[in-house]
DNA sequence: CGATAAATTGAGCCCAATCAAGGCAAGTGG
DNA sequence: CCACTTGCCTTGATTGGGCTCAATTTATCG
């Protein structure tokens, strides 16, 4: 994790929006869309833009969190253990979500770049007193939160219900839905995630998710160009795959 | 779903709190602990409360819900359903619980009373005003959000990743530690949910859940009066059986 | 190119699903 | 009061989907 910039963070006097935030790709879809300008600049003086390795945790299971972050860039995997070592994805999150649990100090879950991420990183301080002034932080807070929720319970009932095959056809089409967004019938996309990280975020071992991954190639509802790259000529018949309506 | 008080919900002169708040088993558990007395006021103006039977359902997957509700006695599930009937409980709320998701129209899912249940239901216009002039209730709204996220995170590292055994002891764990928050190493309860509902929560057959209970009790981890009464007499051997440490 | 990791494929097994039968308690009607 | 039904739970026998273990193949990278 090494500090990509560390230009200064004054505000521009013929600005009203910090340098570093007008060229934010986060700027509108993150957290910072509801503050004023001069929160803003607040915000911006104490953050610090990271670039983050693919495999290097940003979080452990039970530390303490120091840092809030907005994801500029990339993917990043939320993932519980058991003591034994068995281990489950239980979120993925795409940019331009906002990383960090409120509220709380210890983190209940690790955080690790699933592919080389770049995020804006704050303090928790700074965070939690903005929260206290502006409401509609704590709104889109809240939001995202709910967000969360929705997307972890429809996956629930993809662990709880769903055979290997829905399993990772229902992966394939969130990946789709969310890496590229406007799609047509067609789509196609890189993977961010190993087949180790699909099996732990499905429930499932590297193999089963191989296999099914064969069988519906097989099956002419995907095109696999390589281990990462995923062609589907028809959405619709992956989400039936999928079990989705 | 009959309604049970259709009492004045007028304000008392000589109090500043409004009398079916008062007697109210939710009135700080729930979302009303952080409203001025005339909000709660306003909110108890337009609040009724309801008697549901075990087994009706309060909103369907799909509809359009009209009320909010606090949860002043029993067990709610939160389910989803695959079109071919396959289905997933991908939540329980207990009293003092706020039900309802904000800022959403359309239920994605479904809930329904597991017990016999008493709440207090609000119009949600009367909640969505009431969060835009009191912070104080979109943190309590958020913290329960966040408090959802985190259970339903839990739950699918039980769901993707334990075996039949550890995923019945967890529910067992689950439900003692709630229904029975002061226990001691011993504690006894009656579960709220049929051996259909348990399997459904923990993504089994219910006959798997009956044969997991029976094994569990043989092993001397439980002891069972009846189908519905459990006893455990050391709480710690209990969770090691659900895997947790 | 060789070295190492990642992914695929195969063979055999095991855990949980399925299919089927029976028990138990509460309710119903003669 | 007893036969019958109904809902819920348990138990047994069998099957099969996904896991385990092992061998190859394919990608990645110095």
């Amino acid at each position: 994790m090494q500090i990509v910039s560390e230009q200064s963070r004054k505000d521009i006097h013929n600005s009203d929006i910090p340098v570093v935030c007008l060229a934010c790709e986060a700027r509108h879809g993150g957290v910072c869309g509801t503050l004023t300008p001069s929160q803003l600049t607040e915000l911006s003086r104490h953050s610090t833009r990271r670039r983050v390795d693919p495999g290097s945790e940003m979080v452990g299971q039970g530390e303490t969190t120091s840092n809030y972050a907005n994801i500029i860039r990339g993917v990043v995997k939320l993932s519980k253990m058991l003591s034994d070592g068995r281990q489950q994805i239980v979120g993925l999150q795409f940019a331009p979500d906002f990383m960090g649990r409120p509220f709380t100090r210890e983190s209940a879950l690790s955080a690790e770049a699933a592919t080389g991420i770049d995020i804006c990183a704050f303090p928790r301080a700074v965070v939690e007193r903005l929260v206290t002034e502006a409401p509609g932080l704590e709104h889109r807070l809240h939001e995202q939160a709910l967000k969360e929720l929705d997307e972890a319970r429809d996956w629930m009932l993809t662990l709880g219900r769903k055979t290997a095959q829905e399993k990772v056809a229902s992966f394939l089409y969130l990946i789709a839905t969310h890496i590229d967004p406007e799609h047509g019938t067609a789509t196609e996309f890189d993977l961010p995630l190993s087949r180790a990280d699909i099996a732990d975020y499905l429930g499932l071992t590297i193999e089963t998710v191989s296999r099914q991954v064969t069988k519906l190639r097989k099956d002419g509802v995907i095109r696999v160009e390589n281990s990462r790259r995923v062609i589907v000529p028809d959405i619709g018949r992956l989400m039936r795959f999928a079990g989705i309506d």
